[in-house]
DNA sequence: AATATATATCGTAATATTGCAATATATAAA
DNA sequence: TTTATATATTGCAATATTACGATATATATT
């Protein structure tokens, strides 16, 4: 095996783990966050912040890409990559949706 | 190679990475929500819900654990899982912080 | 004690991910 | 047009993940 089981899940469930899976990881963290750090969204210099090899950091931003948590728009010989904000805020409204729905409960039995 | 370069990143990029690995599968996600969806948090009946062999989930059940995201209690012969809402809260305000960041920025260059 | 039930662990096959060197591509500058 | 620069793609080795059958463990019931 090694592949998911994709078809036995709801599309919302798919989407959301798509989304996790692409930030699972501390280069892609790292990424995000220099992408709030910087002022302009041309981010060459990911490669200088990040001490991982030039095609290893184009791996990361594609598979953030992908998961549609990230945008990169060609200008000139660099690109610029800036975060999806509509993407981010699908994800965040699952989690914030989760904690409104666990203080309701307030179980407490663990 | 095939393992993740830990030591060139942040605690925090770590923890918030690990957390969002273990969030990175809809069967992952389909335990979360189902968590969230009984009123009891005694889970034996996962396997009934998911269509996934016992040993899978409780090897989903196991890495959720892990990353801290749930809480397990022995109950007799079953187990009472629960979410960690406190580790939920952590990763949750990874997230607000990001989309205020972002707010500010209103960059709009993608 | 014997049996049933719930969950975990082991072992393993199939597949995916990570990281990088080498190389390709594509624009900018000279 | 040649050269420099920035990013992507390819190919590959090392490692990790996914899923499951078989089996172990541990409590509950009879």
């Amino acid at each position: 095996m090694g592949a998911t089981k994709t078809e036995i899940f709801t599309p919302k469930q798919n989407q959301i783990a798509i989304m996790a899976k692409a930030l699972g990881h501390p280069a892609r963290i790292a990424i995000i966050d220099y992408l709030l750090k910087v002022d302009t969204c041309i981010c060459g210099d990911i490669v200088n912040e990040i001490k991982l090899a030039q095609p290893t950091i184009s791996q990361h931003l594609k598979e953030l890409k992908n998961a549609g948590i990230i945008k990169g728009n060609i200008s000139g010989t660099a690109i610029c990559y800036c975060i999806d904000e509509k993407a981010l805020q699908t994800f965040q409204k699952y989690f914030n949706n989760m904690e409104t729905k666990l203080e309701k409960k307030k179980l407490n039995c663990c």
